[in-house]
Order: structure tokens, then C-alpha cells, then sequence
DNA sequence: AGGGATCATTTTGCATTCATTTTTTGTCTT
DNA sequence: AAGACAAAAAATGAATGCAAAATGATCCCT
């Protein structure tokens, strides 16, 4: 017996769906190829060059490769292929702010369900966090933060959110850890004072308060991703014109 | 060779954007066609028939869906075709409280950037749907709030957030219809106040606070729809129950 | 020698074909 | 007559083939 396939009728989660087939196989590692940022931003991938080294024909990968362009990873020009998509700084400026309402709502809605067990989950992964942040260990503390935002979301009891929140946060990963790592000593601790702010909000379920923290977080997150990008990034800043 | 089939279905138009592969074309066609409501919710769809209804071969169409099923408009069942996907209660719920979270996203951002007069186009709206009000034209006010509540979305400068807008409201499209003319008279005056509110504080460009009405704007409506869909909607309650 | 046009090669888009899986139908047994 | 098993029919998943478009290379003309 597998993995009980629900009784005929009974939607299939999203998650589950894509496994037994062969282009939902693809579309899932692909997805992460181009998440994980295996491919070089504004490269052309050429069908045939993925169909051999997926062992593949070109019918289930043109098929994922539709959805992923639905997903905004990559761009499919009319008969010139597919481009792993480049974001431009205005592209991250809309992704950083989507980000931010998707978590605020989360936030709000987490403060009408989360439990007592929950919080105290995320009060360990808080000073769990304000450990790295002591130890200036940059890498572990991007972890445990993301876990944190997630917990969150997760306690909102939306799976729908949750699903289009890990789309989006797909969509700026590389970003999103490279921006980490620009991080000031100085905004390090006002991001550290806002999750306070934040896990103190969450303990008196303020929902509202709550969201307008959180939203506060992630603005001042955006600012300093995008100021690094301006800065570091010539690769991606480069985008913005067409083509 | 008989593989050109003429004319079998409709025409090719082109004045549908970029869209000018066939997939493409087949992806627009067929989601304004199931959000339309053309298909009954649950109902299996062979690939052979849309097929010929489009007169293409399956595989543009098998692309479309995919597309599709991503967007979370059908369901694909492995070896099982394509169904319209239905709505459980649980699901209205959470696509509701997405929407409710990203008008009142677009909210905050329309009020770093929107100019006095597409505040002054909003009024105008306002005003003219408070006529729909007044005469009691349910179909009217449907439509002009609809526009209203684009307005701002348009006003946030956020293309992606737009997008994102649009793709869950063609989820519930069919319902939100049908849930508006559930609206009570007195649930109707509600939201008339809280179209004043959320102008009066659009006017003033106070985001947190426009943010905060708009959310819970939006959860109203989502009761007001549940609660109508719970005591009239059988075909769609009837999803979420256990085998 | 340089710029542009023409032709060959590669790549993409779609149709068709082949292989499984599912669904239906028909028959047989109890 | 009802249920179960089996075979046929239909539908889906994936691969292949073919035409059109794009890319690149060669050749011609000034």
C-alpha cells in the first residue's frame, strides 16, 4: 500500500499531487535547481540540454517548465526558449513588500489560533536566535529566523497562504540570503529589538498590532536588501531595462 | 496529412497581450472559460473533448492545464484527468482571509503613493455606488465596489501584487458573486460605513490604519459570504466532509 | 576588407503515436 | 438477481516526428 492516495473525489493536496507523475517529478527538481540558483540568472536553458540531463523527453519538461514560468522563476520568450528570470530592483522592491503583507497577515491571523505550545516553540527559536546574534554567527541566525517567520505563518492556519508564501519566498531566496549577509551590526540589532517587539505581540495575541510590526520588520529588511543590491549587486541590479 | 484543422472551434485573436503562442492562447481561453463558471465545479474534464471544442491537439492543452492546476483553478488527478476544482468551506476561509490580507496590503502601499486624483477617481466610485445603495441595484454596487477595490490595488504601484490579486479572486469569483447578493440590508449599511471609512483614511493616506479597516472589511464580507454559502450552498459545502 | 544577404543548422512549437492505466461493459457464478 | 471477475474500450502519460522560426555561418557585393 502507498502513500494512501484519498479515496476518489477527495482533493489531493498540492504537495502530494505532484510525486506520482513524471512531470510533477520534474517540475519539483527543477523548481529547486533553479531555486538553489544552479543556474546563472538571464541564462538560456535549452530543452534539449535539461531533457538529457534529466534522462527525460522534451514532453513532461516543457509542461513543467510552463508551470514554472506561471510561478515567475523563469521567462519563456516565444520561440527563443527559456531564461531563468532576472529581478530587477523593482521586481525585488514588489517581492520584498508581497512578502511583508503575506507575513503581516499571517501574523494576524496566527494571533486567533496559535497555542501556548507554539509560542514557547518560538520563544526558543528566539533566544535561540539572540544566540547567534551574540556570537555574531551570521549563517545560524538567517536559519533560525527563517524558521521563526515560518512558524509564524504556520500558526495561521491558512494552508493556502502558507503555499503561496513559500512560492514567493522561492522567487527571492538567492537574494534573500545574499541581502543577509550585508546586514550592519547596528540594523542587526534593531532587527533583533523588532522580534522582541514581535514575540511580545504575539504572547497578547494583538493582531493588529501584530501585523503592523510585522510589516515595520520586513519594510526595514526590504531597505536594507535593496540598499546592499544597489551596492554589491551588478548582476541583478542590471535588469531593470527590458530584455 | 490531415493535421490542419480548420476552423474548428474559434478563431485565433490576437488581441489578447503577448499571448500569441498557441498554449498560450489555449491558457487564457480556458481560464476566463472555468472562471466564468462554465464547467460545474467537481466535473471531469477529458482532454479529448476540450480538445476538439478548441480545435488543437493535447498537447498546448495538456500545458494549459498544468498552468491551471498550478493556479489552483482544477485539480489534476494522476491517470485521472482534470477536475474544477471545488471549494470547500475551509477553503473560502482561507482564500477570503488571503484577499482580505492583500487588499489590505494595497491599502498601506496606495497610501505612499497615490495621487489626489485617483483618490478623487475613488470618490466618484464611492459616490455612485452609494446610488446602487440607495436603489437597492445589488448588481450595480456589485460591480462599481469591485472597481473600487481595484482601485486601490492599482493605487499600491505593485504590478506583482496586482497579479497575485487577481489570480485569487478568479478563485472565488463564482462565489463572491453569488455570496454578494446574500447581503443583507443591514450587513449592506456596514459596509457602506466602511467604504466611508476606508476613504475617509485613504484621504489622510493613513496606511496602519487603512490597512486595519481593510482587513476587516474584507473578514465581514467573508462571514456574511460563509454563512450564506453554509445555509444555501450544498454543491460546494459538500466538499470538505469525510468519506 | 567590411557590411549585408542567403543558406544551413539548431531550436522551438505542435501534432501524432505508443504505452499504461483507468473505466466500462459483459458474462459467469453463487 | 446481485456481485465479482475479466476483457474491451477509452483516457491519460510520455516519446517521437515534422514544420516553422531563430541562430549562426558562409558568401557575395560594394
Amino acid at each position: 500500500m502507498k502513500s494512501t492516495i484519498p479515496e476518489a473525489g477527495v482533493p489531493i493536496t498540492q504537495s502530494d499531487r505532484q510525486e506520482a507523475s513524471l512531470h510533477g517529478e520534474i517540475l519539483l527538481r527543477l523548481r529547486d535547481y533553479v531555486v538553489e540558483g544552479n543556474i546563472p540568472e538571464g541564462a538560456r536553458v535549452p530543452e534539449r540540454q535539461l531533457c538529457e540531463m534529466l534522462g527525460i523527453s522534451r514532453t513532461p519538461l516543457r509542461e513543467a517548465l510552463k508551470v514554472l514560468a506561471a510561478e515567475g522563476l523563469i521567462e519563456l520568450q516565444p520561440n527563443r526558449g527559456a531564461r531563468v528570470r532576472q529581478l530587477g530592483k523593482r521586481d525585488l522592491e514588489e517581492l520584498f513588500d508581497i512578502m511583508a503583507g503575506l507575513e503581516s497577515l499571517a501574523g494576524r491571523l496566527a494571533c486567533e489560533a496559535i497555542t501556548d505550545e507554539e509560542i514557547a516553540t518560538i520563544e526558543r527559536l528566539h533566544y535561540e536566535m539572540y544566540g547567534h546574534y551574540l556570537n555574531s554567527d551570521m549563517h545560524g541566525y538567517f536559519h533560525v529566523n527563517q524558521r521563526i517567520h515560518e512558524s509564524i505563518v504556520a500558526a495561521a492556519r491558512n494552508e493556502t497562504l502558507r503555499a503561496a508564501y513559500a512560492s514567493f519566498a522561492g522567487r527571492i531566496r538567492r537574494v534573500r540570503y545574499s541581502a543577509n549577509f550585508a546586514r550592519k551590526r547596528q540594523r542587526w540589532g534593531e532587527a533583533m529589538r523588532e522580534h522582541e517587539a514581535i514575540l511580545d505581540a504575539l504572547r497578547r495575541r494583538a493582531g493588529s498590532e501584530l501585523s503592523d510590526i510585522l510589516f515595520q520588520h520586513l519594510r526595514n529588511k526590504r531597505t536594507a536588501a535593496i540598499e546592499h543590491l544597489a551596492a554589491v549587486g551588478d548582476d541583478i541590479a542590471a535588469a531593470p531595462a527590458d530584455s
